[in-house]
DNA sequence: ATGCCGACAGGATGTCGA
């Protein structure tokens, strides 16, 4: 089963282009943010047309998850638990069958949380500190479990091109590193890690001031996977390629292989 | 130090992103 995550920043903007990539990548499940629309306005019937259900968390102009399976999926879960008055949609939940089983897929929008020592950042804490309690329960059901998604961090200096330039950002601060870690502790593992030793790979990459021309990316899409998905990973890659592309995302696809 | 880009809502320009 391939299983993908793409932040693609608005999904009304980026229609063409998130259709041309689902021809091309033909993932089984497809998990988005930043669809910056609500549920009635998402672009549903332009995915059934290619075989995909859609299962969405929408919110108007910002945030918004979504995840695209070819089978139909069950028991969804909208909005990060544990979530008393917190409105933004950020997370959304779903288990999908396949031929040898189920996989449970989580897709995630973790807080920018810039600029650092505001009350946005906080929010960012908060929020992984939410989403790290939610891993360890899931963790409890011993299931296959991909919690993959813009998590809006950058877990070391080998994930950017100029770490220096970080040092500053709400993305690289030794506070939010460690919120991640904690996270990724609980016995998770990083699927491109795993995969390819190789440093300074990239899936971010700023609009602004010939950032992609210079190759001055971030790691910051990541894919975690439970012990139990980690014993199925057969394969992991970033659709580099795709930021090349008319009208891009600033944010390029991120998949694994799952024997399931 | 700031703008650099891009999407959104609304109908000009401010907010947000990372």
């Amino acid at each position: 089963m391939k299983i993908a995550t793409w932040n693609v920043n608005s999904v009304k903007a980026r229609l063409d282009t998130v259709r041309a990539w689902l021809k091309v990548a033909d993932p089984d499940v497809a998990c988005f943010q930043e669809i910056k629309t609500q549920n009635e306005t998402f672009p549903r019937d332009s995915f059934e047309d290619l075989g995909y259900n859609c299962t969405v968390h929408g919110q108007k102009s910002y945030n918004g998850v979504a995840i695209l399976s070819k089978r139909p999926v069950e028991d969804v879960v909208r909005g990060l638990p544990g979530g008393d008055g917190d409105d933004h949609a950020r997370y959304i939940e779903a288990l999908i069958p396949s031929d040898n089983g189920v996989v449970r897929v989580a897709s995630i929008y973790a807080p920018n949380g810039n600029p650092k020592g505001t009350e946005k950042f906080a929010y960012k804490l908060d929020w992984l500190e939410r989403l790290r309690r939610h891993v360890e329960t899931s963790l409890s059901t011993e299931e296959n479990f991909v919690f993959m998604g813009d998590y809006n961090v950058i877990p070391t200096p080998d994930d950017a091109h100029y770490p220096e330039n970080w040092v500053e950002d709400a993305l690289f601060q030794p506070e939010t590193r460690s919120a991640y870690r904690r996270i990724a502790h609980l016995g998770l593992t990083d699927a491109f890690r795993a995969c390819h030793g190789a440093a300074y790979a990239y899936t971010f990459w700023d609009y602004q001031a010939g950032a992609w021309q210079k190759n001055n990316g971030i790691r910051i899409d990541h894919i975690l996977l439970s012990p139990q998905a980690t014993d199925r990973l057969t394969g992991c890659g970033i659709d580099k390629h795709v930021r090349g592309w008319d009208k891009p995302s600033d944010h390029v696809p991120v998949w694994c292989e799952l024997a399931v």
